[in-house]
Order: structure tokens, then sequence, then C-alpha cells
DNA sequence: GTGAAAGCGCTAACAC
DNA sequence: GTGTTAGCGCTTTCAC
């Protein structure tokens, strides 16, 4: 773990007689040095308990392996899900991480952390938080004259920039398919505040499937809550005045579902007898509410390595055929678990 | 946000008509620029966005205004309540972070670790993985060679480093007492992993209060789970077999505790009629279980706050006064929320 | 195969 | 006040 005054390069050429650059070439595993040398330089390295300092690496290459991480809300569970996945899947690949989280989720001032990700020389930015309000305004602006590479997370589809994202039309879609098939007759919907894009995309799976089946999704029939258990009581409660003969509801999410059954039963309704309930996200607590809980997983972990995987491909590609890829739109499908509150 | 070919501190000085030196002192806010030259010099800055490259400062300065964070389970909610604190504070002190995840909780392999934040010249590392079996054993061995500042979290007093942790045995212990008030005389106890430090100091809270109260924890009233809701069911039909007249029980997490109140339910038992429940860690959904959970908050978010305030003021203290701080042992107490389960 | 020279972008120490 | 000279620790030419 070595000494005050770190052991350079330097050191190791003058111990072994060879020249700094026989050592560089030896740290980075040239073909152009005999074996014989290398040996020895090696084991000198070893004497010395060398570490190359990747900083001073990072500066002549021009390359850091590190990629800058764009996170907000932490506190839940969803980003944390996603962050976990963006460590794991950048370990494998042997890229570090430069980490910021957003002081609100709706922050607009992205100018000076795309400038402070630049001058640490990141290899490549994942932008993982969520899309809400005109928080993406700067995309167009901003990216053309940035030079690295970014992967957002979660927001619509757009030309210009690769995007990987969890289908939650789909998933609200079938969520609520799921209710009808249960003969469910008047199917509401409590929805995450509708400045974020995937609230409007699951209030649009719920409206969706209710109109193919028929069936139609009426404002009397809705209410925006706020993600949290508290904002879903209180969005139910309103809700239950305005549409009485509600016996089934797709949620939003899971945390809000949660106070839905304990508000639900607060009031003598039972479920899934006279009131079905649909969560979104699919957390492991889930499993466990009273009672457990019928929701759309969405894997977040695997949204998380699926950015980091397709950031480094981009990045290999630039440096080997010098080839810009393409911006895609990934999708990842989500999974409706069945249990017992619907 | 600039072009493809980065403009240096040289370009500024040359077209500034000065030299790097003066550019570099303006950038650095020195004072011993005359103001015409700093006003003339910021404006061509400005005219070229010039950006100084952080990555040459931290080669150049030997400090690198970065801290390394070591993390472990980020898909569960308490680590990523502690990262959150760490990013705001880190962001207000002016500090960046580079993130690891541990891959388990009770990875031992941290030389490579130390030595990858040490060549990226990481002014100091918050190791806010918790202790777990004898993932701790190499404190002792490395920490003597390893010439940057550690702030541990929640772990055992050790009098050689700084520790910032959650009290978790008087949180324990007042949870207990709170049941004991409320005139149960049969309270049992789920743990952790009693690997895990947090779980053994859980459980020595309920014992500890217990014995106070003239009581006594045998072995028959208690049971280890995992932390996760369907390892704490297991625990709890387990316990409810060998201690049927229990008619309370300090759980130890919130999301065990869920799964018990559901159990609970399952089998008849009323909360809190029949059996009194408390949790800990006081997560925001436990509010809205059914019944809502008496609950021992723990402040995570401070926890890493309060971690990197430290971690900032030792590195301080050293540049400016070179103190080497003495080790501290800093705890930060819960808080007991009594809801409906109790 | 190996070494010398130059450079990555910036700052510290010293001169003037 | 400002410029010059050396680095920080490594890699990339381009010789030999």
């Amino acid at each position: 773990m070595a000494d005050r005054n770190k052991t350079t390069i330097y050191d190791v050429a003058e111990k072994a007689g060879v020249s700094r650059q026989t050592v560089s070439r030896v740290l980075n595993n040239r073909q152009d040095v005999s074996d014989e040398t290398r040996m020895r330089v090696k084991q000198i390295m070893d004497e010395l308990s060398y570490h190359p300092s990747a900083i001073a690496q990072s500066l002549s290459r021009q390359k850091s392996y590190l990629f800058g991480v764009v996170t907000a809300g932490l506190r839940f569970i969803g980003p944390s899900r996603t962050l976990s996945g963006i460590t794991s899947k950048a370990e494998e690949l042997g890229y570090g991480l430069l980490l910021k989280e957003l002081a609100s989720f709706n922050s607009n001032n992205v100018k000076p952390l795309l400038q402070w990700f630049k001058s640490h020389q990141v290899d490549g930015i994942i932008w993982a938080a969520p899309e809400i309000e005109d928080n993406r305004y700067w995309v167009k602006d901003l990216m053309p004259d940035l030079d690295i590479p970014v992967i957002f997370l979660t927001m619509e589809e757009q030309s210009q920039v690769t995007i990987v994202t969890t289908d939650n039309f789909t998933g609200a879609k079938v969520a609520t398919e799921h209710l009808i098939k249960k003969g469910r007759k008047h199917i509401g919907h409590i929805s995450g505040p509708l400045d974020w894009w995937e609230a409007r995309q699951r209030k649009l799976g719920w409206e969706t499937a209710l109109k193919e089946a028929g069936m139609t999704g009426s404002e009397q029939m809705w209410a925006p809550g706020n993600w949290s258990p508290k904002g879903g009581k209180t969005a139910f409660l309103e809700l239950l005045t305005k549409f009485p003969e509600m016996d089934a509801v797709f949620v939003g999410n899971d945390q809000m579902a949660l106070s839905v059954l304990q508000a639900s039963l607060g009031i003598g309704k039972a479920i899934p007898q006279d009131l079905s309930v649909v969560g979104f996200d699919g957390i492991a607590d889930s499993e466990f509410y009273c009672p457990p809980l019928t929701t759309v997983y969405q894997n977040q972990d695997e949204l998380g390595r699926v950015a980091v995987a397709e950031l480094a491909s981009q990045i290999e590609h630039k440096i080997n055929d010098n080839i810009i890829v393409e911006p895609k739109y990934i999708t990842i499908q989500p999974e409706l678990i069945i249990r017992q509150s619907s």
C-alpha cells in the first residue's frame, strides 16, 4: 500500500535499469518488450509495490475509464435499484463511476454538471434521472456541442439521443387488461404526478386498455397522486368520492397502492372482493402487503445494466471504428405479477 | 460547451497576451493580479468558453476534490438513503464522488478497491458498507499504510479509526422498554443475521432492556431473520412455535415487521391486542402498514451527511494546520415513533 | 526491443 | 504584478 512519497514509473525504471517507456509498455501489456525485461520490470513493480496513477494516465491518454452518472431521488427505492444495476455492470466492464445526485427531480441546472463531468474527462454519461416537466429542454440545445456519449434513462423517444426505458405504457395496459379480464367494470386509476413522463405513460396505458375493451376512462375515474403512500391515500379517498361505483383500481406505483390497501380496509372495503388493486414497480415488499399486491414488475436493475452496456459499446465503436452509433430507443418490458389483491 | 480541440490555459494566455501563470492565477482567484489583467483574462475565458481540466489540476495539485465512496446493497432502501445524504453534503462542500458498490455485503476484497481510489487521488474515503462477519479485519492491517483519511459508517468502536453510526443498542433498548411500559410480559425478538454488527447491537438492546426490567431474554424468545420480509415471516412462525405465550415482539427492521403483521393477521392474531409489534429503521412506508407500525427511526440521510462533513473537516485540518485529527466515534440517536401496532 | 523527446493541462517556486 | 522554469506521472511519437 506504499509509502508517503509515491513510487512512480520513474523509480521502477531506474531500479530496473530501463527507460520509463519500457516500464510503461509493461504496464500496458504491449508486445514489444522482451520476456526477460518484462519479468524483471514486473518483479520490481511488486517489490516497490508500484501502482500507476490513474489520474496521470487519464491526462495522458485523454481517456479516463470513468462514466458520469446523474441520478435523483436516491432516498426512493426506484432510483437506487437502477443505480445498483449501473454500478454492477460498470464494475464488470472495468469502468469507474463519478456520481452526481440532482438536488431535486426537476432540476434544470444541467450545464455546470455536464461541464464538471467534461472537465473530469469522463468517457460517457448516464442520465438516470427521470423526465419531468421541461427538464429535458436542454437535450436539443446542449447535446450537439457535447462531444461525450450520453445514454438517457426513462424518457420519451427523441431522435437525436439514445434512451433506455421501461415500457410504462404497455405495463399499465397489461395491468388494466388483467382487471378487465377479472370482470371488473369500473376501473379507476391513481396516477403519479402528470408532469412525470412515466406517470403520463401509465395513465395512457390505462386509458387505452379501457378504450380497447369498449369502456372509457373519464376524468372522474382518475385522480393524481404524488408517488408517496400519503399522497396515494389522499388521491384514493378523493377518487372514492367522485367514483363510488369503482370496483378496481390501477395505482401508479406500489407505495401508493400500499396506502390504498390500508385505507380500503379502514373503511371496510374488502380486497379483492369489493375492490381489486394493482400496483406498479414490483418492489420486494409488495409481496407482503395485506393482501399481497398484484403489480407490474419493472426490472430497474436491468435498466441500469443495459444503459451501461450500451454506453460502453458506443464508446468502443467510436474508438475502434470511429463510427458514431445511431441513437437507439431501447425498451424493457415489465411483467405482471398476479397476487391476491386482484 | 466548446469545440472538439479543447481550449487550454495556453490558448487563453496567448489570446490575452499574458503568461499561463497569470491565467492560472485568475483561475484560482489569487490576489496578485491587477484588476485590469484579471478582467481581460476573464473575458477571454468567456469568449473561448474555456473551462479548466479538473484532471490536470488534480495531477498538479495532488488534490482532487473527490471522495471515494464504498457502498453495498443499494437495492435496499437503507444504504441508498445514506448515499443520498452523502451526495447532498458532498455537493454542498464542493466535493465530487467516486462510487463503488461492493458485489456482496461481506466482500473482503478491499485492497484493490483502496488502491483504485488511491490511484485516482481521492482526498478521502467514506466506507458506507455495514460491518459483517470479519469484513473489517483489514482495518488494522491496511489502515496504517493508507495515507488517506477514511470515515467508517456503522461499525463497532475501534480506537484507530473514525466512525459514524446510529446507536443501534439504545434504539433497540428504547423500543423494548416501550413494550414493557405497555405492560407486555412476553416480549420476543426477531433479529437480523447475527453476523451483522447492527443485528447484534439491536439484540443486545432488547436483552438489556428485559434484564433491567427484571425479565430475561432467553434463547426461546428469539429467532434470527435475514432482514427480508420473507425471512421475517419464517422467523416469526418459528418463534411462535417455541414461544407461544409471546404478546409482543421487537423486530430487527421494518421490512421483517411488515411480514410479521401480515402473518399475524393470517393466523387471526390481532395487532396490537394479541401482539404488539415494533420495528426498526422508520422507513416511510411503515406509516402505511396495517396497522401503522411503531418503529425506531434512524436518520440515515443524516448519517451520510455527518460522515462527509467530518471527512471534509479532517482534510481541512490536515492541510491547514497539518494536524492529524484524533479518531472519533460519532453516534446518532434514533427516535421511537409510536403508532398503532403497539 | 528499447530509448529520447515531446506533450497531456495545469500549478508551485522562484525570479524580475 | 507578471513571467520563467520545473515539475505532477504517464503515454505517444519517432528514432535507433
